[in-house]
DNA sequence: TTGCATCCGGTACCCGGGTACAGGTTTACC
DNA sequence: GGTAAACCTGTACCCGGGTACCGGATGCAA
């Protein structure tokens, strides 16, 4: 049975998309590419979309969108073409969240961008000193609750 | 021996500087801060200046200083103290880094950002409709090389 | 001296996005 | 039919910055 003329093995498809092996496993476990058929001896074969599919992953994922979202947008528009209900949100409202989510983070690194170049124009060269004196133009109280608002980086 | 005029506790120095209990440890192990005098009975007692030792180090990782690099930049201080010679980097150097780090993050997001605004504008909301089709503007190929310049968010 | 709050060390777990390894099949080509 | 490459599953580990839990020991006041 040599008629494979377009499935691809998973090392293919991971070549192919620039990904590792084991992502693939990975992004199957996570729901973001469905359980692909399977030669006799139990090998995946992948369609030859799975390509677009994984370059669309990877560009919603450099978007800012993490896996679950990215997850729940592909479920969201398979689960459109089937049942005519829609309860996922769909690119359209996740982008917008995002775009407020990127901007908060822009602003946030703006002022971080500040209180760096402020601290350089300074001189300040030790934090042991500059937490004694009040010299330092570091804004300890203040930063904190930015940090809080726009949450931790990681 | 009731003479404990001005140490701290664990739990007095965590809720004066507004951190966990086990992040004084932690931070502890990490050598960001020195291990304190100890009672009798091995309970930590911190000297009253810990308190501003903190929140330079709140301050210090809010402007994107990693713990190591903190903990760098508070050894090179107390070496500088003591020892002649500086091996480390002074703040003014990593200062200088954090900027070129921050000022790429930015250009990163304004990038992202204005593929979100394409997206939307382009009226895209299904991710398995734009794989296939070329009218979507996510620039799927292009997004990639950037993300290894500027590295991944975590 | 009793009783409760606090602290101790050690270990394990959390988040997100993978990556690595071990040890056992399957496939493909000669 | 032999052999090497590719593949399989399951589990454990990586990064950074903490947080949680446990059983046992201390501190302090009444």
């Amino acid at each position: 049975m040599t008629t494979r003329s377009d499935g691809l093995r998973s090392g293919e498809l991971a070549d192919a998309a620039g990904v590792n092996q084991q992502t693939l496993r990975y992004y199957e476990r996570r729901g973001l590419l469905a359980e692909p058929d399977r030669t006799l001896g139990g090998h995946r074969v992948y369609p030859p979309e799975s390509v677009a599919l994984l370059r669309v992953i990877k560009a919603a994922q450099r978007l800012g969108f993490t896996l679950d979202e990215v997850a729940e947008l592909l479920e969201a528009s398979t689960h459109r073409h089937g049942a005519g209900r829609r309860a996922k949100a769909g690119l359209q409202e996740l982008a917008a969240a995002k775009l407020v989510e990127v901007d908060a983070r822009i602003a946030d690194l703006h002022t971080i961008r500040t209180a760096l170049v402020d601290a350089m124009d300074a001189g300040c060269d030790d934090l042991a000193v500059c937490a004694k004196s009040a010299c330092c133009p570091l804004p300890f109280a203040d930063l904190a609750e930015e940090d809080r608002h726009a949450g931790p980086c990681c």
